[in-house]
DNA sequence: GTTATGGTTTTTATTATAATAAACATAGCG
DNA sequence: CGCTATGTTTATTATAATAAAAACCATAAC
C-alpha cells in the first residue's frame, strides 16, 4: 500500500504478450534479458515470474521457465488509475486558477485540491512549493498555502518583466546573420498571420495560439535557461487570459495581427531602435488587454 | 509519531511560568484567554492543562483550574531538536553545493541529504522541487534528483541574466527624483567603500558583503517580484564564489571597489548611457571573476 | 444573552512501509 | 577457471497511515 504498482502490472502484461508469441513447452529467456526487454529492473521481472508460476502459466524449475499453457484474458491485470505527474499538473492548476477565477488571498486546501486534481497530496505540495518561486502562491507561517496571484499588481509586474525579456530578445534577434533560421521562421509566421487575417471573421479564435507561437519564436533566439523558464509562465498566463477576454475578441485580434505584422517588418529592418519600438508598442497593447481581462472579472480593484 | 510537538512543549513551559507568577489556590483564566496569551490554539491549551492536572500541578474541576503546588524544574519539558525550515535550508544547501564543490551530474540522495541537513526528507524534496525552477537540480524520470549546476554554461547564463536585470534597474534608477531615498543610500555606500579602501590590506574579506549590499540597493528601486526572486539566487551564487576564489583576493577586491565608485559616480550623473556603461563594465568584471572561480576548481571544461 | 467548555471534524506534517532498483554473493555450466 | 544466471540483501523513493494542531459547532453554566 505504498507506491502504485503500475510498473509491475505493465511488465506483467507485456510478458503475457511475449508468452503468446511462443509455443507451449518453450523456455523463457534469462531474467536479465527479460528485464532489458521489458525496460524494468530484475526485481520486477522476478516478482512477475513468481506470479506467472503461481497462476500456473509457467513452471519455474531452477533456471528453467517453461510455458505450460496459453494465456487467457483473465490473466491480464488491470492497470491502476495513473495519477498525474507534476508536469501535467502545472497546466491543470494554472487553468483552474485562471478559469475558475479563484480570488487572491484564497487559502488552498492541499488535501481537497489533491483529490480534485487526482494527484497525491504530496505531489501537489511539491508543485505549490515550486510555484512559490514565482510568487503565485505563498506558504503560510504554520503550514498551508495561500493563493497570491493574480492581482492587478501581479499582472503589471508580469507584463513589465515580459517586456524586459522580450526587448532583450529583440536586440539579439536583429543582430543575427541572414542565414539564421529565425528569418525563415518569421517569413512563415508572416504568411500564417496574413492567412488568418483573410479568414478572421470566422477563425479569430485561432489567434491566441498564433500569438503564442510568434512570441515563442522571437524569444527562442536567446539561449538562457532563466529566460526560458519564465517564458513558460508568462505565455501560460497571457495565453489563458487572451482566450477568456471575450469582449471585442474579433477586432482585438485583428488589430493585434496588424501589430505583429508591423513588428515582423521592423525586425526585418535590422534596425534595433525601430524593432524595439515596434515590440514596445505591441507589448503595451498586450498589457492593456491583460489588464482589461482582469478588470472584467475582477476581484482586483 | 507524526508532527513534532514543539508547540505543545513550548506552550507547556510558558504556562508553568505563568503558574509561577500566581499564588497557590488561585484559578487560571479560561482556555480561550490562555490560548490567546500563549499564541496557540485551544486544542494545545487543553492538552497542556490535561498534563498539568496529571502531574498534580493543578486540579481541574469543571471550569475551575486551581493551582495546587509550586512548579519544579522537573516539571519542565525538554524541547525536541527543532528541524530547519525550508527557508533556512536554502542557504545551507547552496552553501553545501558550492563549498563542497559537488560536481554537476551528481545524483542526490534525498534520504542521506535530509539526514545531513537535519531536515525531514519531505522538506528537502519540496525544496529541490522549488530549486528545479532555476535549473539547479532536475528531476529524474523515475524518482530521484540530479544536480545540474554549476557548469560554465550555467554561470554564463546566470551572468547574462543578471546583467539584463541590473541594466534595467539602472535605467529606472537614474530617472528617480533627487529626493528618493536611493541617493542617500548611494552616498552612504560610497562612504563605506572609501572606508574599506583605507583598510583594504587587512579587511579585504569584507568586500563580499559590501558588494552584496551595493547590488541589492541598486536593484531595490525596481519593485517587481520576479526580479526580486531571481536576485536572491543571483546574489547567493555570486556571493559564495566571491568568497572562495582566493586568488588575488586583495587586489581583485580593491579593483572592484574602484569600479563600484565609478559606477556610483555614473549613476549620480543621471546620464542613462554613462550609467549603463559603468554598470556593464563592472558586471563584465564580475562575470570574469565568477568564471575564473569556476575554472579554479573546475569539473567544468 | 454571553461566555466557557466538551466533543467533532478538518487539515497538515511526519512516519512507516510497500514498490522498485541496485549491489552483492553464490551456484551452475562450459 | 571464467563466465553467466539466479538467489539474497540492501538502499531508496513514493505513498498510505497517522498524530498533532487548528477550526468548528453544540451544549452547558453563569
Amino acid at each position: 500500500m505504498a507506491r502504485n504498482n503500475s510498473r509491475f502490472v505493465e511488465a506483467h502484461n507485456k510478458l503475457l504478450t511475449i508468452c503468446d508469441k511462443m509455443e507451449i513447452g518453450e523456455t523463457l529467456q534469462s531474467e536479465n534479458l527479460l528485464a532489458a526487454d521489458l525496460g524494468v529492473s530484475r526485481t520486477v521481472v522476478r516478482s512477475v515470474l513468481a506470479r506467472l508460476d503461481e497462476i500456473g502459466l509457467i513452471a519455474i524449475d531452477g533456471r528453467e521457465k517453461v510455458i505450460r499453457r496459453r494465456t487467457t484474458p483473465q490473466d491480464r491485470l488491470e492497470r491502476p488509475a495513473t495519477l498525474l505527474t507534476i508536469e501535467e499538473l502545472e497546466g491543470r492548476f494554472l487553468d483552474w486558477v485562471l478559469r475558475m477565477d479563484v480570488p487572491p488571498g484564497t487559502a488552498l486546501n492541499v488535501a481537497q485540491l489533491a483529490k480534485d486534481f487526482a494527484v497525491a497530496p504530496h505531489t501537489l505540495q511539491e508543485f505549490l512549493s515550486s510555484l512559490s518561486r514565482f510568487g503565485i502562491v505563498v506558504r503560510r507561517p504554520r503550514g498551508g498555502w495561500v493563493l497570491h496571484g493574480f492581482t492587478r499588481e501581479y499582472a503589471l509586474e508580469l507584463s513589465d518583466f515580459r517586456t524586459l525579456l522580450e526587448l532583450n530578445s529583440v536586440r539579439h534577434l536583429v543582430a543575427l546573420p541572414p542565414e539564421h533560421r529565425i528569418w525563415g521562421q518569421l517569413d512563415a509566421l508572416e504568411q500564417a498571420h496574413l492567412g488568418l487575417l483573410n479568414r478572421i471573421e470566422r477563425d479569430f479564435h485561432d489567434f491566441s495560439l498564433l500569438d503564442e507561437r510568434f512570441h515563442e519564436a522571437i524569444n527562442s533566439v536567446v539561449t538562457n535557461r532563466f529566460v526560458k523558464e519564465f517564458q513558460k509562465v508568462i505565455s501560460l498566463v497571457f495565453h489563458y487570459h487572451f482566450q477568456w477576454n471575450k469582449a471585442d475578441e474579433r477586432t482585438r485580434n485583428a488589430d493585434a495581427i496588424q501589430e505583429h505584422l508591423a513588428y515582423i517588418d521592423a525586425l526585418r529592418s535590422r534596425d534595433p531602435e525601430r524593432a524595439q519600438a515596434a515590440a514596445l508598442c505591441h507589448l503595451a497593447t498586450s498589457k492593456q488587454t491583460l489588464l482589461k481581462a482582469l478588470k472584467a472579472n475582477s476581484h482586483t480593484d
